[in-house]
DNA sequence: GAGTGGTCTAGACCACGAG
DNA sequence: TCGTGGTCTAGACCACTCA
């Protein structure tokens, strides 16, 4: 019995999509047809159009955006973070042609902030959130923490002071020289619904969440991140100097 | 406008049960009811519960089984993968109840590897297979690549030598003294359907892949390693010293 | 308001596993 | 054979975008 491969309909549909979109056929950011249409020529139901569609997005072949269509992506631009705390120059450099949006807004810590910045409940933190975009399309999202209050409000406006992100880079970098090492957590992981809104991917696309404390040399986190990058167009490199064989005896 | 949080009915049900399972309502391996008799208990139809299912298939929470039914997966253990070449040696002292089987074999050089250790073509190589499991389940997969024949089988046996995971620990601990640097790149990726099959996962759980080169002293590689994680029960951590300045102006 | 995707329904039929 | 999960249908209604 031959039934090892049983193509199922939105396998097949699918199929066909991909090959027109690597193929050149569908090029980047065309709109795909609508649904309905797409389901009345492939003589299928919706529901079963939309598997098709779903398998596609999370290979991050399309993007779904909702009352507006379905639109093929723009050929992948894979980017690097890197490890240690060279992280967002190189890669900035190699692409200038992403450009960052910065929101700052600041907060009490709480809940999984508290172990990540090692500081008690309810100090206050500036949060800077970065997104990064590729052209109109959200590449990937960073969530910089640094303790202490920011430069207060000139009033009680409610809006919080804006920085750029040369502004952020400009404050990591002043306190690089006093710290003394950088912890980096990096696991796999689906990304939150939140997640799958703001960058506009699939909640099957696989996301690489790094979580980084620069730990000064007094022993203090001066600064936390949470790096989020969808899976399909980044990774992460660290390069490490081995240890001397009395730091491996004491580590 | 409070639309902020519409939740849906699949996600509103994969909570209830993924709060069953992590209070400990229901334990691993326990079967779930079958899905007809949880649609009529949540009141959705089949094809909504089953999306609720698909979103606990991806964290890792539950297995479906053809014809049997959806079980409970057994509670996972973390473990954590060090960077930098301290890598297993910490995680195994902490979780001794993993063992692992290695398996030993000879091939040349081909595809990705020629990049990952930066040989060309047909380079005689030994590859150690190494599967973590944890009681009966597979956990994780390292594949460990050293250039240069082993011994030579004792005539033309097909089987190749037999090595311990003590051997290679202690073979990679041998290199160490000469290596001026170990490289490491990360990244986030749905399991190949071979993944899937060995490490019993689902197709929609995020896997994180490590690749591994230990460069010596005069520039070579000698050591390569692919490590694949499943996201729902490994990370990795990696910390880095920070550069001087004068590293930082040569880097 | 017109058109789009997002979610859901209440069934149907097929494929797999075990007795 | 029976109960299970896997796939699919032909609609319905809601939410979002844009003119």
């Amino acid at each position: 019995m031959a039934t090892a491969t049983v193509i199922s309909r939105r396998q097949a549909i699918a199929d066909d999509l991909r090959t027109q979109i690597t193929t050149g056929e569908l090029k980047g950011g065309d709109r795909l047809p609508s649904e309905t249409n797409l389901a009345a020529h492939y003589q299928v139901s919706t529901p079963t159009l939309r598997g098709a569609l779903a398998l596609l997005q999370a290979e991050g072949l399309i993007e779904k955006i909702h009352g507006k269509g379905n639109f093929v992506r723009h050929p992948l631009r894979r980017l690097t973070y890197i490890g240690g705390g060279r992280t967002w120059l190189d890669s900035a450099r190699a692409t200038p042609q992403l450009h960052i949006t910065v929101h700052t807004s600041q907060l009490r810590a709480q809940g999984h902030l508290l172990t990540l910045l090692q500081v008690s409940a309810g100090t206050p933190l500036m949060q800077f959130l970065c997104i990064r975009h590729e052209g109109k399309s959200p590449h990937s999202l960073v969530r910089i923490y640094i303790p202490g209050a920011g430069p207060p409000p000139a009033d009680g406006s409610c809006d919080p002071p804006r920085y750029s992100h040369g502004d952020i880079e400009a404050r990591l970098a002043a306190l690089r020289p006093a710290l003394t090492e950088i912890r980096e957590r990096v696991t796999a992981r689906l990304p939150t619904p939140q997640e799958v809104a703001t960058l506009r991917i699939s909640p099957t696309l696989p996301i690489l969440a790094i979580s980084r404390s620069t730990v000064d040399d007094t022993g203090h986190i001066t600064e936390a991140a949470l790096v989020v990058l969808p899976g399909d167009r980044a990774d992460a490199h660290f390069i490490t100097r081995p240890m001397t064989e009395k730091e491996r005896r004491e580590g």
